[in-house]
DNA sequence: TGAAATTACTTGATATATCAATTATTGTCA
DNA sequence: TGACAATAATTGATATATCAAGTAATTTCA
């Protein structure tokens, strides 16, 4: 008698069970964060940035008028991003950051959001939230507590 | 009175709140995809394969002798891949699958896993199965359950 | 002090990802 | 049929990711 299909499995068009629930959690979890990224991607697109670019953009934005340096950028991305010093550049030349070799440690470089990339980040608040909301209200409130729980305590496992 | 700090807060060095639960769901998702996949990554990688890679010839394996064309593997993957041409070029070069344009449908090439790459894929199965037990392992298997159902939900919520 | 280690980037080389064409086949149907 | 659409893949151009190595500025501490 055969278990039935899995949404997952649906998804992934995987004829055979995973071989562990540990498993199945952990290509769900990918899986999920695939389609997630790839909702929001597609409604940044048109303003023509990435998840990346935006992540680094709302992160100046969180620091107010001190900015930040590039490291420090780093550590607050929602993914680990070696290329960061060349993406600053990046948003450099569309004049949404501006950078300054920093005076107390000549090693560190601050970079700061332009008026234009406030402009920009304040402008894509509604229809990022309108995503998570999209996305994420598939859920009830209590659920997302639960999953929020559930997720930090996946990362906690990995000291 | 300040709100405690969530654990996500602390994992992204974020001082300011959430927007809102949906928000902290969608970030904390993103956030221990991009943890997890790492330590997969790290994982597979002294064996010379990315997790990209490792998901095409897992699918390769699970279809079987008859293999399957590049486009049905697409449909498989994890992640969407559109570069999977140019992967399927390098998984050959490697020698881990073969192709043949289909007989019956000339638009179609074949994938199948070579002896090698099966004798690859095979050996990594208790590598990478104790990733997703130390990674998932943080949770009971009733937790894993609720993970992998409340994540189901959010991936239903994208009709 | 001042040599050695550490930190904060930057750069070069290469791999991979993404998007927009382009090619070759096959399906549709007037 | 035979034109036109749809499908399966490939290719070119460009962006981004990854890793290793290099540079410059601080720290450490014997």
């Amino acid at each position: 008698m055969a278990t039935d299909e899995t949404p997952l499995q649906r998804d992934i068009r995987q004829t055979k069970p995973f071989r562990s629930t540990a498993h199945e959690a952990g290509v769900g979890l990918l899986k999920t964060a695939d389609v997630h990224e790839r909702r929001v991607a597609e409604t940044l697109k048109p303003h023509g940035l990435t998840p990346t670019q935006y992540n680094v953009l709302r992160i100046l934005r969180g620091a107010g008028p001190d900015g930040l340096c590039t490291l420090a950028v780093g550590t607050r991305m929602l993914r680990q991003t070696p290329g960061i010093s060349r993406m600053m550049d990046r948003l450099e030349g569309k004049n949404w950051i501006s950078r300054v070799r920093s005076a107390d440690d000549r090693r560190e470089v601050h970079c700061y959001l332009t008026r234009d990339g406030k402009r920009l980040v304040d402008s894509l608040d509604a229809v990022v939230d309108k995503v998570d909301a999209q996305a994420i209200g598939a859920l009830s409130t209590a659920e997302q507590r639960r999953l929020i729980e559930l997720l930090d305590k996946v990362r906690a496992g990995y000291t």
